[in-house]
DNA sequence: CTAACGATTCGCT
DNA sequence: GCGAATCGTTAGT
């Protein structure tokens, strides 16, 4: 009955947030952001806390970088706003937000959130993990936390599969994205391959 | 076709 | 701290 009420006042990420030339100020403005997956009828998700920009041009780092077109590449260079998502060492699935406009390879890779909806659904997916901190921290963890995997590669943040908004409503209650007052800036894990690209300070933590 | 390896995680020492 | 797990993607024969 309240449904239809939260959908209203739920708030989805506009495109044009995602359709900037600067990928690591984006990492930095989804830093606080919400992020959720809905399936088989669960919505499961939390606040991002932790991200990585990479950038089609310059950055050795990227999988897409100048142009590198591969079948895996390939969304990488769709419009902002819509999902990467790519297999790691045969077993975990990443996370990517797609940015920039179309043609142009950035991404930033979400590697932590905090999660605050469907608790029970995420250490369902997580079983293994007996740390109620660890539950999605890591790109890695997160995606399975969330039921992400190469199924969702090219879908859009504004839903119905997964959402990033600034506000969501649910259970009669809303919640707005909040503005970390710190954030705590480093260089990017696991990309030492990438050379003086693998210094750059493009990952980005709530602090 | 073949081989090397990765934007990682977890359990064990 | 170390190493296994595990397979799609990639580049090279």
């Amino acid at each position: 009955m309240t449904m239809i009420t939260e959908i209203k006042n739920t708030q989805i990420l506009p495109r044009e947030f995602y359709i900037r030339d600067d990928v690591t100020l984006i990492a930095r403005d989804l830093l606080g952001k919400i992020i959720l997956t809905y399936i088989e009828g669960v919505y499961t998700g939390g606040i991002i806390t932790e991200t990585e920009a990479y950038a089609g041009n310059n950055d050795r780092a990227c999988h897409a970088n100048n142009g590198k077109r591969t079948a895996r590449t390939e969304v990488m260079y769709a419009r902002g706003g819509v999902a990467y998502v790519y297999l790691c060492y045969g077993l975990h699935s990443m996370l990517n937000v797609v940015t920039n406009e179309e043609g142009k390879a950035d991404a930033v890779l979400i590697r932590a959130i905090k999660p605050l909806w469907g608790l029970a659904c995420i250490r369902k997916r997580r079983i293994s993990q007996k740390k109620e901190n660890l539950l999605c921290s890591g790109p890695g963890a997160l995606a399975q936390a969330l039921g992400i995997d190469k199924k969702m590669n090219g879908l859009p943040f504004a839903g119905p599969q997964i959402f990033i908004a600034e506000k969501w409503c649910t259970g009669g209650k809303s919640y707005l994205a909040v503005k970390p007052d710190k954030v705590i800036v480093s260089q990017r894990i696991g990309v030492a391959y990438a050379g003086e690209d693998a210094l750059l300070p493009w990952r980005f933590i709530v602090g």
